[in-house]
DNA sequence: TAAGTTACTTCCATAATGAAAGTGACATAA
DNA sequence: TTATGTCACTTTCATTATGGAAGTAACTTA
């Protein structure tokens, strides 16, 4: 998958990262796709923050146009997708897991220890 | 400066993480405070992505609001405020450098060395 | 035949964004 | 003295995004 034609604001690597990851949501998707195992929409729709559809949707469309995430059809008739990171994607790990120590550190969160896959003890 | 009380949505770290800085502009202005000298509403006004003043004004108040930010008086009359980030938003250091990092390899965005105060060769 | 599942899309009220202009308290220049 | 400028905001308002809910299409299972 190609990256879209886009016009960045700027050429600050995290100025133009957050046209892309800067809301809410995306980093979500990432973090269910990266370790929760969650590859169908129904997956995802399914997670703890309960993410609108329509916003899963549109997030999924995006992530896909800008090549961090693909998708491979599992069945015909309908046509159903399981959804992946790419290595684009993949790549976001270290992002994933410095937000998350910073938010144990600050805001009480729980710790996800992506080698475990499980929440550890000490969280909130 | 307390933490606001706060009804976060999830137990996770990173969904609680992004309730504070999930958006376009947060990040930005954490990094012009961390890296960039910028200190009074002028100068983050100034920076290169152009950040519309009002939401600078809301951005200031909710980081200072979660205790990322704190200002000091530096005249009377009209009073005039320096921001400067936390030892909480000092430690969102490693975030900005992961979210650079990718931005850099994938998006072909600058890379700035805090090290150095200063961007360096291999950006486009 | 009826109900359920999956993956969406559509609708719509509300909230957020962003461009621009306005405000108040001064400092400085003409 | 008047005018212009600066700084740090706030206000206005049109546009866009969000999010809750309902709807749809194509099946599968009871």
């Amino acid at each position: 998958m190609q990256q879209p034609h886009h016009d960045f604001r700027s050429r600050c690597s995290i100025a133009r990262s957050l046209e892309i990851l800067g809301d809410k949501w995306t980093l979500l998707v990432v973090r269910d796709l990266m370790w929760h195992g969650k590859h169908t929409f129904q997956d995802l729709q399914n997670s703890e923050e309960r993410m609108p559809s329509n916003l899963l949707s549109l997030r999924l469309k995006r992530l896909m146009e800008w090549g961090l995430v693909t998708r491979e059809a599992y069945q015909d008739r309908p046509v159903r997708y399981r959804y992946f990171l790419t290595g684009t994607g993949r790549e976001l790990e270290p992002v994933l897991l410095q937000m998350m120590s910073w938010g144990h550190a600050h805001l009480k969160g729980g710790l996800y220890d992506p080698s475990q896959r499980k929440t550890v003890a000490g969280a909130s």
